[in-house]
DNA sequence: CATGAATGAGCATTCATTCAT
DNA sequence: TATGAATGAATGCTCATTCAT
């Protein structure tokens, strides 16, 4: 192994270091509590040192979130891989992306906040990792449509198009969660939510 | 008029001007820079007579949501009132939200904000405000869908359920307009919403 | 009544007011959280009023300390009416002291903060009050001792000299209690105050 | 000297110029004048620097009243040290106390403050460290105590019992002195804090 | 590479007091 | 008398970022 390499090595294994030191601090404290003086004496390291492998803040924030949308890819592909129909399996990714905001409440605030938040505009070299990640989820439920297309349930949709829209109606109603106690009042928001996945899926169905 | 009522009518009017200060640096700067001293410079007023009129930081917000809220009812109530045909009417209801995030930002990020920022919990009279002005909103969609259902064009749904459902989807999708650089890399933003709010809509005729 | 006493009265009556608003406040939330805007509220007065009948809050504070003094002579008369004896009386005043600074901790604090704070000058007309309160305490104390001597069970010591040094003493041993986890660790608060009023009194017995 | 070792001494070179602005402070305005602010400012620092350095404020007062007691603590290890007699000296410990209190009033006055403000309580760090300036002080009264005992002039007392008293007593008599021109009225402080330390020594003879 | 001391603007909030009505 | 709106300095504290070593 040549320095180069080594050296590229040891620059993964310091910013792995202060990554994980930025989502112990997520986890056990939330987003609004993460400062990077306390990521870096979590990390055991100087704030400087912090500054020299992340540009800023946001970049560590960012770097969560892929770790977020990975785990949430996983989530995914799971149901992706099973047996059951397409139609099923759609149903399943729906519900898990509920679940996931709120066993994994602390990476879906993340993912949320660079969501909602107006201000944040990303360097293209986080952009491309985020597109990576954002895309291989898209792409499972893509493809999931396109075997219910191939296999005669689905009518030919546009299966991107879709996907897109499918995402965003479940990151839109599980957001609404919060509305439980004062818009929804007296609406079980789980059945609405569930509602609107069959919905979705029925208007998938070919006749 | 009385003594007492000009007082009122008065405290009516600082509460505006406090509001209009707030209102102006959201739109300016966005909600990340807003402040109480920010506020109270804007407003020429001090930082104690803004805890005067408003307890603290999130009511502001609140008034401030509300009135966006207001404003987004104003729109879809314009099209609630016109002489077109229910679906017709859903679907401009659906393009005037997209429209509303774009043409007043400032309002739509600050009702996000509520919506996705977890830790924000409403007291108790904050939510009724909030609970009214959103209800109303839902009501005029879920009017519309019941108009439809009783001219029967539409099949016969639970309509307040629906509303819930078309707002989610509507909200979710709105947000990802900020992936258009990434995710959405290649399509194109506006399609995709205008073709989820289509079959949204086909989902609700009637065979 | 004239018209002059009846103003007097009301005077009174809007002086006790306020009083027992900030009596309520000190008993619920402790000293520090008294604000004169508090007072207001609480007694449903406006806050120039408030300074219309008191100077400042300090000379609230100072009518508060007052009533504790008054609170603290009852119970010391109260003893000193019983028909023990006068070395039975002393110590049952000096238990009085310590079991005052627990029952009525917020009168406690206020007592000791005017004794504490150095900053504080009491203007003559508060200063005469307080005298007067503080008098009639010392005297009990004297008295008993005077009891005692004319008893012949105590030596003939200069009993007001005595009342002030009995008072000091356990003004400062109460205090102390704070320590019963760092100085005094593995010591006994409550024994060495027993202890401390012992030994006060041994010393004043006849040989 | 290595650049660790140069570094440490400059730190603690820091913590004492951001404790000499605070004791400046404390000299000159008094207690309730003392905020982080001003220290800053006095210090010729930034606000963050004394929180890069201490804590909090109430660290600063803590260190500031272990600074009183260690003098107070020298106060009286001088007097032990002398060749008097037990008793002579017991009564010139006594005698330094209240001169403690006048000539540094305002170390005096951060001792009370912590002894007298029901509010505060030390965290553990620094209960431990109070623990041991106060812990040698009552040492001092102790052993000289225990001296005077060995030598026979004194009656064998529980010692450091005995010590919690006299330091309570003439801790309690010297705040008394306020009373001076109330309560007081007539009677010379500085007598009868004399009387009462001479009567607690009187009450340690043996007969 | 790595450090960590230093910064100072910034934060939300409180509060005694004033004063025109 | 009584009000209560208005003030603005002050509070303790945080934090992203810089930079000399």
């Amino acid at each position: 192994m040549g320095v180069k390499e080594r050296r590229a090595l040891e620059k993964e294994l310091r910013r792995n270091q202060i990554l994980d030191a930025a989502r112990k601090l997520l986890f056990e404290t939330g987003m609004k509590a993460i400062s990077i003086n306390k990521i870096a004496q979590e990390a055991e390291l100087g704030v400087g040192t912090i500054y020299f492998y992340y540009k800023n803040k946001e970049e560590i924030f960012a770097a969560l979130q892929e770790e977020g949308l990975k785990l949430l890819y996983a989530k995914i592909e799971n149901i992706y891989q099973n047996k059951k129909k397409p139609d099923k399996k759609l149903k399943e990714m729906g519900t898990a992306y509920l679940q996931f905001s709120e066993d994994r409440k602390d990476y879906f605030d993340i993912i949320s906040y660079f969501l909602s938040s107006s201000e944040v505009i990303f360097p293209l070299n986080l952009k491309t990792q985020i597109d990576l990640s954002g895309n291989k989820i898209l792409s499972l439920i893509s493809s999931t449509i396109d075997d219910g297309i191939k296999a005669g349930i689905f009518k030919a949709v546009n299966s991107r198009r879709f996907s897109i829209m499918f995402w965003g109606t479940v990151h839109g109603l599980v957001q609404f969660k919060k509305l439980k106690n004062t818009i929804l009042n007296g609406e079980n928001h789980n059945e609405i939510y569930q509602y609107s996945i069959d919905s979705l899926i029925d208007g998938l169905y070919s006749k």
